[in-house]
DNA sequence: TGATTTTTTTAGGTAAGCCTAAATATTTTT
DNA sequence: AAAAATATTTAGGCTTACCTAAAAAAATCA
């Protein structure tokens, strides 16, 4: 049997390890878990005992074979229910996250399928994010940011890259979410800002804003 | 902030509670959740310093105040998660409970609420079981188990009193579950067994089996 | 009522998962 | 390459929630 807190530091050394492709050190999973160097040191013994990760003294930390199929199993979850909670239950993206985390941990292999099904096998959670299948296999898509939009060319929203609530919130206000469309109307130079057309209003947006939406070019 | 396991406590003397009316005794406790009395004497003195309980040495607990509130409303969440799984991801009657045991402890008020409306406000669970109210209410209901039904009276099936797998596979087996329209057709004096109709189909069931139904009369 | 049985509590221990402080290894700087 | 800085591990403690065995209280029986 796999603990709560065990599966917690395998998730995040899966996704330290998804940006990074390196071996995962100590002090990254302290941080992102926000708990002391000691304590993960300890636990990584725990979990190199079950089989769960490769560890080296001093060196890092990756996931094994089994220890990634679980994580990944556990990604899978934490982003089918929040697809549930946004879609089905109307939650807005910036509200999910701390619900998901904890749903993300009832152990019920049923339970996540009929979820699956009941939301009709979606292939990505409310922030664009792929989610893995049954198989632990994760979709890859070929997103870019709306930052590097050419100008006239047409999008459909896919994600986000920050996963910030007054972000988010201001997403929201400007109608912004997934399956929108959107096109570039101007960019200003000087500053990297943007005009774009949403639905029929127009938007001005910082770059700030641009680079952390995530889209899906429809037409050049 | 509450744990998980003082949850459970709060819950199982609720349940206990609910029958008897009277002071709940540390072995009934350990009984239900199986453990020992010693670790649940232990934790009822937690929860006393909590003000979850009022306790007094070797003579029995009862929920205070807060204590009761608690716990009605982890029953309200075990019983829309129970409601959810059966209506919505097409769960059978014997398979929610273990599941709906662990999604009852998640922590979030708007989640709950949020359910309930999704679910159209449900004012019983899949078990025919009344669920209490976002105010800690609990609708009341008069409900009589089939075994007392008078013959050629009608009924609607309301839920069951016996929480066993094999029960309510055979429920569904006979095709009985709630809303499902019941007539007494004959009631064998030397067994206590019964005829009854469901839809237009003739059963025969055991007293075993009539007094774990429950009904509300619709035609006497 | 007094003896026996049952129930409950107390005492002392264990494992998980966290902590801080100290020791050791590694990396960076000069 | 040696010194300084940083990262990691070890050592020793703490809390929660469990356990068994023994002691104490309450209930039951004769």
């Amino acid at each position: 049997m796999i603990t709560l807190s065990e599966e917690n530091y395998l998730k995040a050394i899966l996704s330290i390890n998804l940006d990074t492709k390196q071996l995962v050190s100590t002090n990254e999973i302290a941080n992102l878990l926000d708990t002391s160097a000691a304590s993960v040191t300890e636990m990584i013994k725990k979990l190199q005992e079950k089989k769960l990760v490769i560890y080296e003294k001093y060196r890092g930390v990756k996931l094994s074979k089994s220890g990634t199929i679980k994580a990944f199993e556990i990604l899978r979850k934490h982003r089918l229910w929040e697809t549930f909670l946004v879609n089905k239950l109307d939650f807005s993206w910036s509200e999910v996250h701390d619900v998901a985390e904890q749903l993300e941990h009832i152990k019920s292999e049923k339970l996540i399928n009929k979820l699956d099904y009941f939301l009709n096998y979606p292939k990505f959670d409310p922030h664009g994010e792929p989610i893995p299948t049954k198989n632990g296999i994760m979709p890859s898509t070929k997103r870019i940011s709306l930052s590097e939009m050419e100008i006239n060319s047409k999008g459909i929203i896919m994600g986000v890259s920050l996963d910030d609530k007054e972000f988010l919130d201001y997403l929201t206000k400007l109608k912004i979410s997934i399956g929108t469309k959107v096109t570039a109307i101007e960019r200003i130079t000087f500053d990297q800002s943007m005009k774009i057309q949403i639905n029929s209003t127009l938007e001005h947006i910082s770059e700030d804003v641009s680079k952390n939406i995530l889209i899906k070019i429809t037409k050049k």
